[in-house]
DNA sequence: CGTCTAATTGAAGCATCTCAACATGCGTGG
DNA sequence: CCACGCATGTTGAGATGCTTCAATTAGACG
């Protein structure tokens, strides 16, 4: 959960109470192997989550059979929160790569929050930045080209992933097929690899072997009309929030 | 406010106070001209709003000048609830139809949910609904035809509207230019316009002055594949979301 | 070393876009 | 009350971005 904890903190600084109240209520760990599974659509939602390594994603299948990739929670995130109020999920959410979740029922975030109200902000806020960035996916599939929606994807990914320090100069793992890449792009799988290879000989990125590499990340932000505004990185949370906030899991 | 109110009580009957509570928190009314925005890209976000009349929508405009509507606030919906934790809204929030919005500061709210917390609840679900939706339209915009797309809008709006005692049999009132159309699905206008006759000739639907019939339904939501379940009506929200939502508006 | 999945390539088809013109309706001012 | 202007809707034709199908190659893993 460190990474979790680090990625709230550059919101605001968590007392050691405050920490050990998440990492106790974050408490069951679990691996994930790539493609598999943790909520399916018609579950009941019955926990928050918490990625802490590996790439997932929240997915729907139509019924012929294509698949659209709807967000994709990536380790510091904290993800589902908004089960709270929900009766059945719409949608499932899986494991893209090998991935490790921390999980926390709903009774124990319910507990946590009433004892440290300001983790239940921050949670909110979790899925208050979720919601935006769904936002922007919608903008993505909407209205650019395939060539910029691609750009746009991993401009989002490579400045969430710096967020919480998994970027490493202009590099970052991840373990994505392309397969996975045409299900949040809406496109083909042939199609996109024949954008990745146009990205790549236009000198802005690369992705191989599960490693990207953005070489000109002014030019890819260019292509992608990439504007991070939509992700609120630190961004403190509104202090005017506070009494909505208590009422977070109130009951109805 | 009836209208919201209404809605509202779909999912947990209201006592008069918090009828009367809501009614004196939402008490700015604004009239709205087609065009006209209520929050633009940049702004702080500083109230929470009701749909009254008329249809909104919350868009966003590309560097190049196309624009994507990434939501739709219909009568009895409540709006920008999520605002409250962020600095900055990432999209501008305009109507579309001549329109009639009630807005409610976020002090009042949060004032508003002190007292009466059951409303926070009712208001943070409107919220989770609302991402909800957004994320059927990413599906819809990544993974669907332009007949099956226009289809699906036509059902989710139709069955919203429905919701709140809008529609009259099989047809609704639904001020909306083939432009908005086009900038809710991505397409464009020219493509639009003869996604609508075609789904006209089919014996579908009719959109014409306004109005919308639905003529055959079951073909339209089996071309949409429409599953009205993320839309989670009727669904009231889990028990066990009260704590969370204690500290809905808690300070950071 | 063989099997399986993912990546790559080519070719052909089609859904959707763009451009450009024209029609229609509607509010406004003469 | 008519004439004009402007937004919206409609149509046609041609271009193209993306998909589909089908085959091949490369990589990963037991």
């Amino acid at each position: 959960m460190q990474l979790v904890i680090n990625k709230l903190e550059q919101l605001s600084p968590l007392s050691a109470a405050e920490k050990a109240a998440l990492r106790a209520t974050f408490a069951t760990v679990r691996q994930l192997s790539p493609g598999e599974d943790l909520i399916r659509q018609g579950d009941r939602p019955e926990f928050v989550g918490a990625v802490l390594q590996g790439v997932m994603a929240r997915h729907r299948t139509l019924s012929d059979g294509a698949r659209q990739i709807v967000a994709l929670p990536l380790p510091g995130d904290i993800f589902d929160v908004h089960g709270f109020t929900l009766r059945s999920v719409d949608h499932s959410v899986g494991a893209v790569s090998r991935a490790i979740v921390a999980t926390a029922p709903h009774a124990a975030v319910s507990q946590l929050i009433r004892t440290q109200p300001r983790l239940g902000v921050l949670l909110w806020r979790e899925a208050v930045v979720e919601g935006a960035i769904l936002r922007e996916w919608v903008v993505n599939c909407g209205r650019r080209s395939a060539y910029a929606r691609m750009a746009h994807l991993f401009c989002e990914i490579f400045a969430r992933l710096g967020q919480v320090g998994l970027t490493r100069g202009d590099e970052c793992a991840l373990q994505v097929s392309q397969g996975v890449l045409s299900d949040c792009t809406g496109l083909s799988i042939v199609h996109v690899n024949r954008v990745l290879q146009q990205l790549r000989r236009e000198g802005l990125i690369s992705l191989k072997g599960g490693k990207l590499v953005i070489h000109d990340w002014d030019a890819l932000a260019a292509v992608a009309d990439f504007d991070p505004a939509y992700l609120h990185m630190a961004e403190p949370p509104d202090i005017r929030a506070e009494p909505l906030f208590e009422t977070f899991t109130a009951q109805a």
